[in-house]
DNA sequence: TATGAATGAGCGTTCATTCAT
DNA sequence: TATGAATGAACGCTCATTCAT
């Protein structure tokens, strides 16, 4: 059972690509999703549990597709790797029609929260991610593939920024060029 | 004689970089400025035109202090001016303890909006910066401090697109030194 | 004006007397005033606001009517005075149709509150009809109404005690008569 | 078999004498019984039905307790009986810390109820409690102890009375002595 | 006996905005 | 310019109860 749950589930992932989960009330969930609200209340405590519960989700399919999917794709050099990223994001994007559909589910505009779990969730997501892409630098660096001098922690970490900044100004130009211009213009730079 | 019209405004931007434009009410603003509800309709149409007259005040303020006196600062070099701005961004953010108070008024968070002009002032604001950081990057490579093979538009944006992950990443972290490392591994990157 | 906020109190007070303040709700004060749900909170902050507003009111018409219009009134013997105060509880009990229209609002039911301010509210108001009982009793001994053994303050806190646990009983048995034997019952017990 | 039924009933009682039965919600006894919320509804057709049972337990306990243990112990004179049934009624009140913790359940809040039955076994509650110190009355007339003029019945109902507001009073003032003080003043008074 | 899931009305409160003076 | 009062929709959440198994 608890088919409402799974409804409620995924409602929100795609209402938050669009505004971020502030911006969303439970009555525009349950509107979506055909709920009743005393049935929402019994699955979820709080709303804040319901994000917390799409936090999760999200991190899992980051895991999936990110991180098993492309990032530890051995038949790829590192490089290929963090393009075919690249690739990944804009399409998503694009697919998600002019809005974000990223696997960030617009975890941009959540970060002012004053929910201390919520706080902790997004942390987790963005060191996570970060400890991903750390190890693709780490091999990349070793195959020649990118500068001996960086040190691959701080280079994660930067791609990781600029990935976020350039999903901010892709939504604010409403281009996904801008995406995928500026993740390509620090790859570039610190590549061989 | 405008003096709430001027406490309204001022208020507003106290509470935005906190919290983000759409996350205060305008009770919030009221309540904090001391201003009668009333009197807010008289000086505002709507909630959305004091965003509107806020971000115009933010981008003068951006004018002044970032392009006037810092990327216009004749007697620095253009790298050293990058990185003025980059104490500067650290700074506003640690003196306002913790919270953003970055010359960006937490737009980060506002992108999702889905007020025309609302968007379309944020795009002024980003493309207007973008133009500034294109101009000192243009003079640096001729400086030779940046590498000759950058292209100063693209050069410019990433900064820019580094400079918003990097506020995010802060945020997130709430720690201001995220915000300094990533900036500088892009300005470093980019140098010769 | 305020014309509203001078409803919202009237028509409580008039649905405290039937069900007591916690069992009543917003919406019902509202169905029964015709008043706006958002106009109610533009006059009181919260709905404890409101209590608190409520027994303040309640408390000066007890001032006026209890104490300077019966408690007071020199051309009475203070026994008269007694028994004067018992007939009108008594006939405001009865008008109210058989509901309880007391001078005390039904704070019986209201006594298990969890609101700091409304606790203490309550307690005010015991101790202030105590204290009028006090001055009654006082001059009753002296004139030889009552007993001489009595101490003042012991027998206006018994007093009231008294009138409290036969509001009870009498909207239990619903019997208005129940109110005035067991009150008649102390003060004859009292009387020399 | 029906261990739940038990549990449950166990936890209203002890709920309602902090706050009252109409102050605390299905969800609350399920809580912290943990039963389920279908099991509630296998055991009792409705809230108001579990109301009925839990007087019912009080009831009997009253019978026991007070009845039996106290005002029918031949062991002691009947104005003993009172002495004692106050030490307890003290004793119960403060163990329950503050609370209410009385043989009455905090029946006090629950006149109001607007559900027949309800209303009836209240009234049954209080009628049955008459009758027995009615007997001690008469009783302690006989033996001397109480004055010759009272009218047992009369009697009765005015201590029963003047335990309810002292009850009352005792919870107002957050002050087990008021408890204590108020029903002892009127047993002193209509004792010889 | 017992369970997980669902229901619909209602809770106290806040929202951006408008009215009359 | 400025004010106090009013509006109606929406907010997140709880209520007692019922359903299907």
């Amino acid at each position: 059972m608890a088919r409402n749950k799974f409804k409620i589930l995924d409602t929100t992932v795609r209402l938050i690509s669009d505004r971020g989960f502030s911006q969303i009330s439970v009555d525009d969930i349950l509107r979506e999703s055909n709920v009743q609200k005393s049935n929402f209340y019994y699955h979820f405590r709080t709303k804040e549990d319901l994000a917390i519960a799409v936090l999760d989700e999200m991190m899992q399919k980051v895991d999936e597709e990110i991180w098993q999917g492309i990032l530890q794709d051995k038949s790829l050099s590192p490089k290929q790797r963090l393009d075919k990223l690249i690739e990944k994001l804009v399409s998503d994007f694009e697919t998600a029609g002019g809005k974000i559909g990223d696997p960030f589910g617009n975890l941009i505009s959540e970060v002012n929260s004053h929910d201390e779990r919520f706080q902790v969730k997004v942390n987790d997501y963005f060191i996570r991610y970060s400890s991903f892409l750390e190890g693709v630098i780490h091999e990349g660096i070793e195959e020649d593939e990118f500068h001996q001098s960086l040190i691959p922690r701080e280079a994660a970490e930067a791609i990781l920024s600029q990935i976020q900044g350039a999903y901010l100004l892709s939504k604010a130009y409403q281009d996904p060029g801008a995406l995928r211009r500026n993740i390509e213009f620090l790859i570039n730079v610190i590549s061989v």
